[in-house]
RNA sequence: GGAGGGAUGGCCGAGCGGACGAAGGCAGCGGUCUUGAAAACCGUUGUGGUGCAAGCCACCGGGGGUUCGAAUCCCUCUCCCUCCGCCA
């Protein structure tokens, strides 16, 4: 959510921005309109409410009973104007905040001006993509090959864009998700989590997935409970409605969460593998920071997600993405992509991104700067550390061998039972 | 799932229709005293909205209602506790 003072003092500014953004049909205007309604009847509604507590406090001490019957009578018409103003701003009040939901968060300034991904700018390149002296097979024929990924049954249990993984290859994820979270944990300093994946409306809007884009989500009807689409939802409303007390900033977090989207945008794209699926999993990592250090956080947060796909030597990427392809609630953010010599392709395996206090605003989590002064908004923060199934391809293709084995990255051994080789 | 009891300021806790943004205690902050500290004493301490400002308004778990007037009465939702049932 942006600040509606902002937003009065800049308008021009704001328009321009979303213009910059391709959202030009973000409700500003609309927001706007409603903000100077809302202010003026609650100036109406204030003054009608201060009389009425004059008079109110005034019959409380009347002793004479003709007198106070009087006093009432007076005062009972003004009531139901009051009543009536009430109702209206209330109105308002709700329009006006369904407006400011659905405004997109402001680009940072030195985020490149762009139309869609075409313009997105490769800001960094690592290692060199392998050489092979025999034909790539993609990873779902190595992984069916194998016996350790099976599509075929996932789809049978759940339908397309659902998989299991056997054997070596279950082994493997899960030496990932154990591996990157002790990695972050114990040579990055983030602490670790684990939330729940099932949560409240509430929740969802505080991270800006709703109520933009259900569309997109797992909904239990039932119970109104939704499932989350990645770790960042619970993680960051850990905090929703708090002042954190001085002292409390920063604070990292890690959490590995199965993540559930409905993808109903993208039917049809990406139907082969596991690239893109319904069910995933992901490490992923978040923080809360004061205001003024969050670019130069942005920038550690990124290597601790690169730092991952180098250890695992993983050629990669980074990409930073133009105001055009930004998410609806990051002023600035890169990919980090990972080379996938299979499908020939780079594939994303990060997302990370500052949100500035625009998350802060919609779920409230402040913190005290020091004993005696007033609270202010956090910035939040948060990329994957990484996406499971994206760094299962990589592996796959990246390490495989001749004869149809993939050899494990050596960093994985030890969560492995010391295999050296799938085959 | 069934039966009952609760939710008040940073914490504990009173208030159950008007004098309550809310007693009292604790904690915190400032001060007096002290070589320093403790104790004692005095003072002070929430969040937000609106307005150029003085100020005004809102908030006693959330939302709605009754009333001239609600922390207090009614409805509803959420959460917590006790007992029974069920359950990995």
């Amino acid at each position: 959510m942006l600040d509606i003072k902002f937003m009065r003092e800049n308008p021009k500014l704001v328009e321009a921005a979303m213009v910059q953004l391709g959202t030009a049909d973000a409700p500003v205007a609309e927001a706007l309109a409603l903000d100077a309604q809302r202010r003026q009847v609650l100036q109406k509604v204030e003054a009608l409410r201060a009389q009425r507590r004059a008079v109110s406090k005034k019959i409380g001490r009347t002793k004479d009973p003709v007198e106070q019957q009087a006093l009432i009578e007076s005062t009972r018409l003004a009531g139901d104007h009051l009543t009536a103003l009430e109702m209206e701003l209330r109105q308002i009040e709700s329009q006006f905040r369904d407006a400011m939901l659905r405004i997109p968060n402001l680009p940072d300034p030195g985020v490149p001006v762009g139309k869609d991904e075409h313009e997105n700018v490769v800001v960094k390149q690592w290692g060199e993509p392998r050489e092979f002296d025999f034909t790539v097979l993609p990873h779902w024929e190595i992984g069916e090959a194998l016996d350790i990924l099976d599509i075929r049954r996932g789809v049978k249990l759940a339908g397309s864009r659902f998989y299991v993984l056997k054997g070596a290859g279950s082994h493997l994820q899960r030496a990932l998700i154990n591996w990157m979270i002790d990695i972050h944990v114990q040579e990055h300093g983030y602490t670790e989590v684990w939330p729940p994946v099932l949560v409240r409306s509430e929740t969802l809007v505080g991270t800006g997935n709703l109520p933009k884009f259900a569309e997109n989500l797992y909904h239990d009807a039932e119970e109104d409970l939704w499932l989350v689409p990645t770790a960042e939802v619970p993680v960051t409303n850990l905090y929703r409605d708090e002042i954190l007390p001085p002292g409390s900033l920063p604070i990292y977090h890690v959490a590995y969460t199965p993540c559930f989207r409905r993808e109903k945008a993208a039917a049809g794209k990406d139907t082969r593998g596991i690239k893109r699926v319904h069910q995933f999993d992901k490490v992923e990592m978040v923080k809360f920071v004061e205001p003024e250090k969050s670019g130069e956080e942005l920038m550690r947060l990124l290597d601790d997600a690169e730092d991952i796909a180098r250890r695992l030597e993983l050629p990669y990427r980074v990409v930073q993405m133009c105001t055009g392809d930004l998410s609806f609630t990051a002023a600035i953010k890169y990919d980090v992509e990972l080379w996938a010599p299979g499908a020939g392709e780079w594939l994303e395996v990060s997302s990370v991104s500052n949100f500035k206090d625009f998350q802060a605003r919609r779920a409230n989590i402040r913190y005290r700067p020091a004993v005696g002064q007033p609270p202010r908004f956090v910035h939040t923060l948060n990329g994957s550390g990484l996406a499971l199934p994206r760094v299962m391809i990589a592996i796959l293709e990246n390490y495989q061998q001749r004869d149809g084995s993939v050899v494990v990255p050596q960093v994985l051994r030890p969560y492995m039972g010391g295999l050296d080789v799938i085959r």
